[in-house]
DNA sequence: GTAATTGCAAATTCTTTGCACATAT
DNA sequence: ATATGTGCAAAGAATTTGCAATTAC
């Protein structure tokens, strides 16, 4: 999808619900919604700053929770002490790979976890709904001795 | 292993490392390492108090960080918004199931998920460290609609 | 005795909330 | 116009840290 395209969504989301448009709505989503990283909150205030734009702390927490909610962003918790965003694309269920050094995060898939997980789970009872999966490592920039990003 | 060798083995540490045995420390091991669950930092200190102990809130972070560092106990996140621990059993590598429900946290292994996450990592030129794997779904006793514990 | 720990309270970090002022519709 | 958002600063929750009093060895 367009990533303009996500923005506009956004914008009708909040139309429909009779949420005025703000810029700093707008601002905040285009930041997120455009970015192919997994950001932090302090992330997406940097980058509004970085774009000349800016807005209060609360209303970056507030909008990504409209965001979320929306289902326009996918809130993430790596256990580094805080949360991070990133944009709901097409894809349904994917895994991460983290960076220990830089921060690093990559995306894949792979569809035996999806049968392994359910057989798991039902082995010991449980009635699968999604799992998380984290694979810790050093990427290949880190390895190479480049300096953290 | 016996649950009182592994305090044993902790006290074994301090002395090796010339730290003070204090009854505290002695006290927060016994509660961590001879608990068969992921205990939070306030279940820890509800434990200590409900067998007639007490220690400040300081020292049972400072403690654990102890049992972190020494190796018997292990650090879980689970994206709660706080950190819980259990003991380090001979189990080397484990995953958990977590109950959406009630919370509940079952443990599991399966060594197909060590090889698929070493091949994926190397894929993505991660040099593989460590990975995590939560499965989230509903216990059986949440199914067949028991209280939540 | 002396060095390290303990406990408390203050500080930190991430996040949420209350409220006067500003803005979208 | 008016309902809602915004920004600031205060509040919260989990965790860490500084320091005088205490304890292990």
């Amino acid at each position: 999808m367009d990533p303009g395209d996500v923005v506009e969504r956004f914008r009708e989301y909040l139309r429909d619900h009779n949420l005025p448009v703000t810029h700093q709505r707008v601002d905040i989503a285009r930041v997120l919604l455009q970015s192919d990283r997994h950001l932090s909150v302090e992330d997406v205030t940097r980058e509004l700053r970085r774009s000349g734009h800016r807005a209060g702390l609360a209303t970056v927490y507030r909008t990504i929770e409209l965001l979320v909610k929306c289902g326009l962003v996918v809130e993430r918790d790596f256990g580094e002490g805080f949360k991070r965003f990133e944009p709901a694309r097409d894809i349904p269920q994917h895994e991460h790979l983290l960076c220990t050094t830089c921060g690093r995060v990559t995306e894949f898939r792979d569809e035996r976890l999806e049968r392994i997980t359910t057989l798991v789970a039902e082995t010991h009872g449980y009635l699968r709904q999604r799992h998380r999966l984290v694979i810790h490592g050093v990427c290949a920039a880190c390895r190479s001795g480049a300096p953290p990003s």
